[in-house]
RNA sequence: GGGCCUGUAGCUCAACUGGUUAGAGCAGAGCGCUCAUAACGCUUUGGUUGGGGGUUCGAGUCCCUCCGGGCCUACCA
């Protein structure tokens, strides 16, 4: 049995997540945390809302809120719609937690002791009616290049110069409008990456099953221009977790915190933490899990993320880790992801373009979102959500091909044999035939599910299950049980033992259905199959069953064609009015 | 501007380090079955692998160039 660490690219805790974000870790992350489960794996899945930064702030502020109870909220509602999405994560952590705190701070210690810590004094854009240091991308004017008057301190969206703040002509605060701005001279910390440039590229290197999105991200930040450039980690805001050498007080750093990507990583060790206080467990429960000195070194640790998460995990994290010269446990494997498009362009918060997580839920169940998502999940390019392909590919795989094959295989038995696995008769050649193709593709799905190829995971998942229909329609028990009652009732008997077969591999993928089946099957505690052939004997003659609800309604071409025009998002003429 | 990724049948995607007539699923067409959510099965039509050039005995795969799509470019997270 191995031991696998899992970690979900923690969402932000500014609002509902929409599918783009869902698909891009939390999911895929999810199925293969199951899978390792039922192989028999240790598995420790883990997950956080990431809560501090000045979009919280923000966000709070504009709820009338205080911005913890604002975290606090949300984070529940996050929690509820992971639970929602059947998330199994082992903890569901926050990165505002007094574990996350303490682990910052050290974090922060150590790298200061190893030399790694620069104080760098700068100057930042100041904004006396919003009472705080503005981020550059907060600060709005005109672009000294073009004229745009909406260019951000950061870039122009207009024509795609790099600013800095104070490049801009008449620079206002992005939050207020206000333009009484002062530049001041602040004191921060900086993590000097740069020292650790050779010792990453080196680790990188080795890394060579890596995806190329995950190590070419990588590499370009390594190599491109002078290198791997140190990296601010604190900033001027009041949320977030106070700068600290350890347990000292930081002489100068008074009111500062650290910068959310410095602490947000920190935070999967730091849940992990959480999940053994919540289990009233001490700290060595934790620390097996993340000190090689502590029984970690034999854990293979696997993050998710979107491709915009990469260069934190493939650089800032390690450097974290590698500089407190600790013995932490270091990411074996990091599964990236590209993006989810909808409908012809990006997901869009702001435009409320796209289906939200909570929105999804209230329209159908959790497994065909699941079974969508991750059958198109975006490993080699970018991939497009559209209603037409959403609804063709629900009801031909889970309806048809699945839920349907259920649906025959418990009716019919129970018009001629009634609602008990049926004796008589034996497996013969077709039986065998089909346990042999079974095994092939199962033998293809554990290699995929091993190798984190998802979408080929799925394809192998939906050819066992047609394999179900293919036998079915070869051994005819319909018209077999006319003249020979025992003959059909073997296939029936075969066909009730596919079903729970299918229900313990389809977990992974799609839970409830797999519950349906199992209960439906009267076969609790179903274990992953080593012997097909075995397993498909494990309902015998006399097993009571039962027939289950049809498992996947269809999506309608009129339910199709009104979740398209709710979820469009504005009109385009209203989106051109607006910009 | 620079870097990276990507372009394969109407749609969504495969094709290990270049190696036989480029494969699946969906959609379309035909046939079969009737247990089932008009579901299932079988057969079948679709491709000058974005265009052009090159290397090679051999190119979807390598090189050059052009065209299209996307991402990143370090203070949003």
């Amino acid at each position: 049995m191995a031991r696998i660490l899992i970690t979900s690219a923690l969402p932000y805790i500014n609002g509902i997540k929409h599918l783009g974000n869902l698909i891009g870790s939390q999911l895929p992350s999810d199925v293969y945390a199951r899978y390792m489960r039922a192989i028999g794996n240790e598995v420790m899945f883990i997950c956080a809302t990431d809560e501090h930064g000045t979009p919280a702030e923000l966000a709070a502020a504009k709820a009338g809120k205080d911005v913890a109870e604002y975290c606090r909220e949300m984070h529940a509602v996050q929690q509820d719609l992971a639970n929602g999405f059947r998330l199994s994560f082992d903890h569901y952590g926050r990165s505002s937690s007094p574990q996350n705190r303490k682990l910052t701070q050290y974090f922060a210690g150590r790298l200061a002791d190893n030399g790694l810590i620069e104080e760098v004094s700068e100057k930042q854009v100041y904004s006396h009616a919003d009472g705080r240091f503005l981020p550059d991308r907060y600060i709005e004017g005109t672009c000294p290049n073009c004229g745009y008057d909406r260019a951000r301190g950061d870039q122009c969206e207009n024509c795609t110069k790099q600013l800095d703040p104070t490049d801009l002509i008449n620079p206002r605060s992005a939050i207020s409008g206000s333009t009484d701005l002062e530049v001041r001279e602040t004191k921060h910390l900086y993590l000097r990456q740069s020292k650790m440039r050779d010792e990453l590229d080196e680790w990188i290197n080795s890394k060579t099953d890596w995806p190329i999105l995950t190590t070419s991200i990588a590499k370009k930040w390594l190599h491109d221009g002078d290198g791997l450039k140190d990296r601010g980690i604190t900033r001027d805001l009041s949320w977030g977790v106070p700068v600290k050498r350890g347990e000292a007080d930081w002489p100068g750093m008074e009111g500062k915190v650290f910068y959310v990507w410095f602490d947000a990583p920190i935070e999967y060790i730091a849940a992990t933490a959480e999940w053994a206080e919540a289990h009233g467990l001490d700290d060595e429960a934790w620390q097996r899990w993340w000190r090689t000195d502590k029984g970690a070194d034999d854990v293979k640790y696997v993050q998710f993320m979107g491709k915009d998460n990469v260069p934190f995990h493939t650089l800032s994290f390690p450097a974290t880790i590698m500089g407190s010269r600790d013995p932490w446990k270091l990411v074996d494997y990091i599964k990236s992801f590209n993006y989810l498009n909808y409908d012809g362009g990006q997901f869009s918060t702001s435009q409320g373009r796209g289906v939200f997580m909570d929105q999804a839920l209230d329209i159908l169940p959790s497994d065909y979102w699941r079974w969508w998502l991750l059958s198109h999940v975006p490993e080699s390019s970018d991939s497009e959500f559209t209603w037409e392909n959403f609804q063709q590919g629900v009801n031909k795989d889970l309806a048809d091909v699945l839920g349907n094959f259920v649906s025959r295989v418990t009716k019919f038995c129970r018009s001629k044999f009634g609602e008990v696995v049926p004796e008589g008769g034996a497996y013969g050649e077709a039986e065998i035939a089909v346990i042999k193709a079974i095994e092939e593709r199962v033998a293809s799905y554990q290699a995929n599910m091993e190798a984190i190829e998802i979408r080929k995971s799925t394809a192998d998942l939906r050819a066992i299950w047609v394999l179900g229909n293919e036998y079915l329609q070869e051994a005819a028990p319909w018209s077999k049980f006319k003249e020979d009652p025992e003959a059909a009732a073997a296939i029936v008997r075969f066909a009730l033992n596919l079903i729970r077969l299918y229900a313990v591999l389809s977990e992974p993928f799609i839970p409830d259905a797999a519950q349906t089946m199992t209960s439906a099957m009267n076969a609790e505690g179903a274990q992953w199959p080593t012997d097909i052939s075995a397993a498909l004997e494990s309902l015998p003659a006399g097993h009571p069953f039962s027939v289950p609800d049809v498992m996947f309604a269809k999506i309608t071409d009129e339910q199709r064609d009104e979740m398209q025009a709710k979820f469009a998002g504005k009109s385009k003429a209203a989106e051109l009015a607006q910009s």
